[in-house]
RNA sequence: UGGGGCAUCGUCUAAUGGCAGGACGGCGGACUCUGGAUCCGUUGGUCGUGGUUCGAAUCCACGUGCCCCAGCCA
């Protein structure tokens, strides 16, 4: 990429659709980014990982053409690269976005079920979820592919403070009170949010002889731990009274098609006692109960990775991504802003569609189902990582060196280089050569480490910019006790970085040292300053050597030899008693 | 194939060479007129193999895996 001779501009002489004839040359995205970029004074410059190669390009436009041609000269922008972010049970890239629209398996750009801003505003997400999901997900430069668990928590825990709880009732069962005095109607309060949520406001709740129930909440045969309406059991009513299921009338087909049961009295606000009410259910009263349309929308992908594996993703499209079911909804919604999003208890959050939803007969949105936590179906998510291969042993990479190669790394080995230096500096040109300008100032074993690990890189590339002569200076009076292992590092490091001869950095550097009294001082300050810690390392945690090291070095500002400040430190921690 | 990039709990993300931490998920418990929420606890990780270093997720080398580019697209 880098190589070619990128194109920057075109020239067509041909009518264009829109513009006519005004003008010939269009510009290739290459020339364009940069320079728009530089002109409307961007500093930084955002984009996804795929651009990283272009980058090249960019830099060079913005440095040649800076202040040159009529442009201004200002600070130049820089392009910085984030790696793609994806999503569970979805696709996100455009070209994949259109074939779903173009097929018709979804309804529209706006199709609740994208993960497109369009369809995320329809389905009833607001901003601030996007944001906070966002911000959880945060940037990096690795492709990564977010658990759509996050996704959920953030649009969840936007919506759990701000939704008023209503009822409704999406796949009703008719429950009919048969001690419930026939074409009567009472009115109970219930507030529109639970204590932890601690918002004010309530509704009137119509209740009478009959109610629609959902049809989930009830069960012939209840499986362990149901908490729900069952013949001979006790449930609540939501908001209202305890009630009791006496018969469950089937059809010819065996289908339960109608509940009756008696309502408790006495048990409104209270429960009743000597009886055992399990769980709560929702409700609405049949006849003032709104008719109402409910599309639930699920994962639009059956598996996690659509995109992975063979064959088209759309082989993994879920047919049962959207629901339409018709129930009801209790009437107080009638009057309600219709941007409102509720909280329908124990189904999850709905609002109105925005397209469909907002006329005579009202339209919901599932936005996203509550939490549920029972009777985890529990889907194994694969976490089996592929095996790794063995690495080939010390001798046989040696063994697969070419002839000279070879004859290199015994050469070394003999004087003295350690092995897996001397198999490095077989294999490159470059560090042998280096290596033995080193040779003509001092023994090779001594340099070897220093060559093959901290200037290694730099020689690679041809950058070498200590040399043979300076490094083996330094090596020598590091030798002779001039200095500790930790200073001729870092000088080397700055003469790398920023030139200067490495050991005049380190005679200033171990100048600079504080004495042993000033150290010892500063041992006891940062022992004295953690005493949790100090007490954990005394009881074994040895792991906190490294912590306290840390400490030491950073109060002295780079200016101890952390061997000395390890053995210092150990003397104190293993004689508490001063 | 060549060039470029990236690898940390199941997932996402932190950690000037100095206690691998947080969030989501999972599990367990408390509470509950939502199997919600809340609170508490817990689980679990540095891609592999060597090397340098007092000390490595971080530096060096060799591997492995994934992604991008190789349009007169963006």
């Amino acid at each position: 990429m880098k190589l070619r001779d990128p194109i920057l501009y075109r020239i067509l002489k041909a009518e264009h659709y829109r513009t006519g004839d005004r003008w010939k040359v269009y510009p290739m995205y290459d020339f364009a980014h940069p320079l728009s970029d530089y002109i409307e004074g961007v500093t930084h410059s955002l984009c996804s990982s795929e651009f990283i190669d272009n980058r090249a390009v960019y830099d060079w436009l913005v440095e040649n053409l800076a202040g040159k041609c009529g442009l201004p000269e200002w600070p130049r922008p820089k392009q910085i690269e984030f790696g793609r972010r994806s999503l569970e049970y979805t696709v996100v890239s455009k070209r994949k976005l259109i074939q779903l629209v173009e097929r018709g398996l979804v309804e529209g750009w706006d199709d609740p079920r994208l993960p497109t801003l369009a369809g995320l505003r329809r389905r009833g997400v607001r901003p601030q979820a996007l944001i906070a999901f966002a911000r959880k997900v945060g940037i990096s430069r690795t492709d990564r592919t977010v658990d759509i668990a996050l996704l959920e928590w953030a649009i969840r825990d936007d919506l759990n403070p701000i939704a008023p709880r209503v009822m409704a009732v999406t796949e009703p069962l008719k429950l009919v009170l048969t001690n419930y005095p026939e074409g009567e109607l009472e009115e109970l309060e219930a507030p529109y949010f639970p204590p932890d949520v601690g918002k004010p406001g309530s509704r009137r709740v119509p209740f009478g002889r009959e109610l629609w129930v959902e049809r989930a909440d009830f069960a012939l045969k209840p499986p362990k731990g149901w908490k729900r309406l069952v013949v001979g059991g006790h449930t609540r009513l939501r908001h209202a009274y305890v009630v009791r299921i006496d018969e469950a009338v089937t059809n010819d087909a065996g289908e339960v098609v109608e509940l009756r049961g008696v309502y408790l009295p006495e048990s409104l606000g209270k429960n009743p006692e000597g009886i055992k009410v399990k769980g709560a259910v929702h409700w609405v009263a049949a006849g003032p109960a709104l008719a109402a349309e409910f599309r639930l929308y699920d994962r639009l992908f059956k598996v996690p990775f659509p995109d992975a594996g063979e064959g088209s993703f759309l082989d993994h499209y879920n047919p049962d991504s959207l629901k339409v079911l018709q129930g009801y909804v209790e009437p107080s919604v009638a009057t309600d802003d219709p941007e409102t999003r509720y909280q329908f208890e124990r189904l999850g959050y709905f609002w109105r569609d925005p397209e469909l939803g907002r006329g005579e007969k009202p339209v919901f949105n599932r936005i996203i189902t509550l939490k549920d936590t029972w009777k985890k179906p529990k889907e194994q998510k694969p976490a089996a990582k592929p095996a790794k291969k063995a690495e080939p042993r010390r001798e046989d990479k040696v063994a697969a060196l070419a002839p000279e190669a070879r004859e290199v790394y015994e050469r070394c080995r003999h004087l003295g280089v350690g092995e897996a230096e001397a198999l490095q500096i077989a294999r490159d040109e470059r560090l042998r050569t280096y290596l033995e300008d080193c040779s003509a100032y001092g023994p090779p074993s001594l340099a070897a480490p220093w060559v093959v690990h901290v200037l290694g890189k730099a020689i690679r590339s041809g950058e070498a910019g200590v040399e043979p002569q300076a490094l083996m200076a330094l090596l020598a009076e590091l030798e002779k006790g001039a200095f500790d292992r930790s200073v001729a590092k870092r000088a080397l490091e700055e003469a790398l970085a920023r030139g200067g001869d490495p050991l005049e950095l380190a005679r200033a550097r171990a100048a600079d040292r504080l004495s042993a009294e000033a150290l010892d001082a500063l041992v006891r300050e940062v022992l004295a300053a953690h005493p949790e810690e100090t007490a954990s390392y005394r009881a074994g945690k040895r792991g906190l050597m490294g912590f306290f090291v840390g400490k030491v070095m950073r109060a002295s500002a780079g200016r101890a030899d952390p061997k000395q400040v390890q053995s210092m430190l150990s003397r104190h921690l293993e004689n508490p008693i001063e």
